[in-house]
DNA sequence: TCTCGCTTCTGGATCGATTCAGACAAGTTC
DNA sequence: GAACTTGTCTGAATCGATCCAGAAGCGAGA
């Protein structure tokens, strides 16, 4: 038996296909009486509604944003962070009856068909990174996207916090306590010593922020020793393992992420030192284990973070390709106080 | 300008539209080079390639199962029961190069256009329970889909566990270590006293399977103080109150689902009891919750059954309505011990 | 009576791809 | 040399809806 689609139900009743069709999207546009008896025809012979593929190529939108998360879906939806902002996007999806497609980027090397298949009006590129092979995916099926956090591209919507802006208050903060000798950990590949103006990424922005703010105080940011590792826990244990071998040790380290301060604070517990009045570290970011770790850190607005993306995404496309810079906000914990020498 | 499709690119190679989408679909189809000269076109003109929508409503098939999940997007990626469900899902469907569409049922009175709307190929109901809107919602739908976990539905496919022989086991568990005087809280709409054979609902089945461990040991079923509440930590508190009011007081209590056993925990130590001293609790789940709290109970295949589900989903259609019973694990924690009266 | 406006319904064009039967040329087999 | 493959490409039909211009019917106003 054929599939029952509008034609079935328009020869059923004795009407055209348009005028089924109205009974179910144009409630208006039909006599009342007439719809009822249409939709009763359709439930009575098993119509399941307009086919939604259909209607998506005809009307040329799909009603749906897709979300690009990194390879690690469960770790996204555990992190309140993502939730958060998945909240303020949902919640301006909703109204214009869009819903969202979370979208994972497998390790699998076709990874790309899941954004060149998706039927989507437009995707979200939540916290990638610099060169992640999603960008060039996005980039190449050419519908409207924004991207979340990181990384900032140039003539590429971008919803972030003004890294440099919140960088510097985090080190201004330090150097106000009193801290003088501070030690940096960072995952970039930015040169540290480039102004980060003419660069984007994240990590170059905060590096700056770091150094107007020891500027300020008077502190030359050549005698800073700045390290660079791996974005991950161990990569910060490491990093600051090194910079607690100097002489003179810091009295204060500055991560350019949550992640790498955690590891960090492991270190200097392996090196006997108490936090923070042996040595105050800093993070950015508040990711979930930061406030257990008690870290110091700088806070997104993440609900409003995910209003912002969707808008861009629903209103009228815009002629130049907006940026926007969200507040943020310094979260000052138990990792961080006046330096133990003073 | 008007949009880049097949026939753009067809027109100016000077190749039919076929062999255009023999180039991105089915390469062998067309002269190597020719293909090569086709793809640089497309990328030149700045064709995004094959339209999804149009491709799903020629080919009838869209490559996407969705996933119907509570109201709460978060506690469903928060719960590591769900992770590992979906990591199994995900497993099945990648080899067929299906993806997967994450779908909540927001409150909303709307809410069953996420259901209507989505191009999909079919559904899982995710540990929805009797009488969620979506499972009409899904029926409407007229597409294949599979209910896992809850409820059970006459005639519409069921991935889960044998809640009865489940519940058999750590009822006889309890009653192997001696415990006679047992205290039930439960959250069903089913009749207690009714036989489960003939009934649906996890609930039903769970009871059902208390009671005949109970008949096995020889305790009278009509002696059990059997208390309905509603399903959450609260509801599983004040059901506990209930029972530890009772005189002779029960020395174990036997919740029908994690949550209420962990309300039924607080419960015994505002009452000063030492669990498992004074009293035994157990649930029934294995929710995230429960390790923590060293709740005795049932823990089910949680990857297996995501990978049951998507062959059930994902495989030629099975002349008869399919259930398929999995295997369970009794997970022995600190919450469960001889009854201190012995 | 004629025109106008409103409601209600129709038929054909269209969205952008895939499918299928078949055309054509070049090479193989017997 | 006829019959058969094989590789490569084409054109029309098709998937299931929505959109648009317009037609029919009807009551109101001039």
């Amino acid at each position: 038996m054929a599939r029952v689609t509008l034609k079935t139900i328009a020869d059923e009743v004795g009407v055209s296909r348009t005028t089924v069709s109205n009974a179910f999207s144009r409630p208006d546009q039909l006599n009342p009486e007439l719809r009822r008896r249409i939709l009763d025809t359709a439930e009575r012979m098993g119509y399941a509604g307009p086919d939604p593929a259909a209607r998506t190529l005809r009307r040329g939108r799909a009603g749906v944003l897709g979300v690009v998360l990194t390879e690690e879906i469960s770790y996204a939806f555990t992190d309140p962070y993502a939730t958060a902002f998945l909240r303020g996007l949902a919640e301006v999806a909703e109204p214009s009856s869009t819903s969202l497609l979370l979208m994972t980027w497998p390790d699998d090397a076709s990874a790309d068909a899941s954004v060149r298949e998706a039927i989507v009006d437009g995707f979200v590129a939540f916290c990638l990174y610099e060169g992640h092979p999603a960008l060039e995916a996005l980039r190449q099926r050419r519908l409207p996207y924004v991207i979340a956090g990181e990384p900032r591209i140039e003539g590429v919507p971008f919803v972030g916090i003004d890294d440099r802006a919140a960088a510097r208050r985090l080190a201004s903060y330090l150097l106000s306590l009193g801290h003088r000798r501070l030690g940096v950990i960072h995952h970039g590949f930015a040169d540290p010593d480039l102004d980060a103006a003419g660069t984007s990424g994240a990590v170059a922005a905060r590096l700056a922020g770091f150094r107007e703010a020891a500027a300020e105080f008077g502190v030359d940011w050549a005698d800073v020793p700045v390290v660079r590792t791996l974005h991950s826990r161990d990569g910060g244990h490491a990093a600051a393992q090194e910079l607690l071998a100097l002489d003179p040790r810091p009295t204060a380290i500055l991560a350019t992420t949550d992640l790498m301060a955690l590891g960090a604070l492991r270190a200097a517990d392996e090196a006997g030192l108490t936090v923070p009045a042996d040595l105050s570290v800093t993070g950015f970011d508040d990711i979930p284990g930061a406030a257990d770790a008690g870290l110091t850190t700088i806070r997104q607005p993440k609900t409003e973070k995910g209003r912002a993306v969707g808008r861009l995404l629903l209103d009228p496309p815009q002629p130049e390709a907006p940026s926007i810079l969200m507040g943020h906000e310094l979260i000052i914990r138990d990792s961080t106080s006046l330096p133990h020498d003073l």
